[in-house]
DNA sequence: TCAATAGTTGAACAACTGCTCAACTATTGA
DNA sequence: TCAATAGTTGAGCAGTTGTTCAACTATTGA
């Protein structure tokens, strides 16, 4: 890649351009981290990662889960379907009760990639 | 356990008690999911975790960055504070500038596996 | 068939968040 | 010493988010 290439690919403003140009060749497309930071987004509030962490340990019905964690049946179906729909759990009826559990081990595996850094 | 302690620990409205009692057991405290969630967060918004994976690819000053993800030096700013101030990223300053780096291997790790759930 | 219970849903509201803007500090080169 | 550039900061605003509330559907047991 000559000098001409390069500063097509980098903004008028960066210092230091031959770095700017070896980082932007490595990063993912743009959509790639909206749906990434959507996906994280998901482990960002205590009551889903909670709900993630207990879900982790045993499948559970919505009031279950709703006893375990205090709150209300409505803000827990509210957060298991956002979960759902980013395929972080998912969901069996039987009967009256609809059962919950992890969909894969990536959810385990941030979690505990997270505690990690708090804890060491 | 009796079932009485079983009671004591669980919920009025669980239908499940003796799972609801077994998973409350294994959960942490309740300040360590506030804190986990607060960890996540970082993650989840695109221009931060853009951010933290460019970082990963090379340090960089805050022009650089800037250059890079298309946005202001202040905007590019605010988020370093916030990620310096959870032990996300450090920083030297070196002359005019400030350069950023990944603060451990944790951050990779964490966007790793959020990357796998996506692709997999 | 109907009452009771489990679960879902949409609207609304308060709280939070990320960017912009302007003003500021810090460092360097002339 | 001073102008230029790098970087930081706080206030303010628009957009987002998590909960509540009320109304709804679904399933079961009598």
């Amino acid at each position: 890649m000559n000098e001409t290439e390069k500063l097509e690919l980098c903004e008028s403003e960066c210092i230091h351009e031959d770095i700017v140009c070896f980082v932007k060749a490595k990063l993912q497309p743009a959509g790639d981290y909206e749906e990434l930071a959507n996906l994280m987004k998901l482990f960002g509030d205590p009551t889903r990662v909670k709900l993630l962490h207990a879900l982790e340990q045993h499948e559970m019905c919505v009031c279950d889960l709703a006893a375990l964690l205090g709150v209300t049946k409505s803000a827990v179906s509210h957060q298991l379907k956002l979960l759902r729909m980013s395929n972080l759990v998912k969901s069996r009826r039987k009967g009256q009760n609809v059962f919950y559990n992890l969909a894969d081990d990536h959810v385990r595996q941030i979690i505990d990639k997270g505690f990690e850094h708090l804890w060491e």
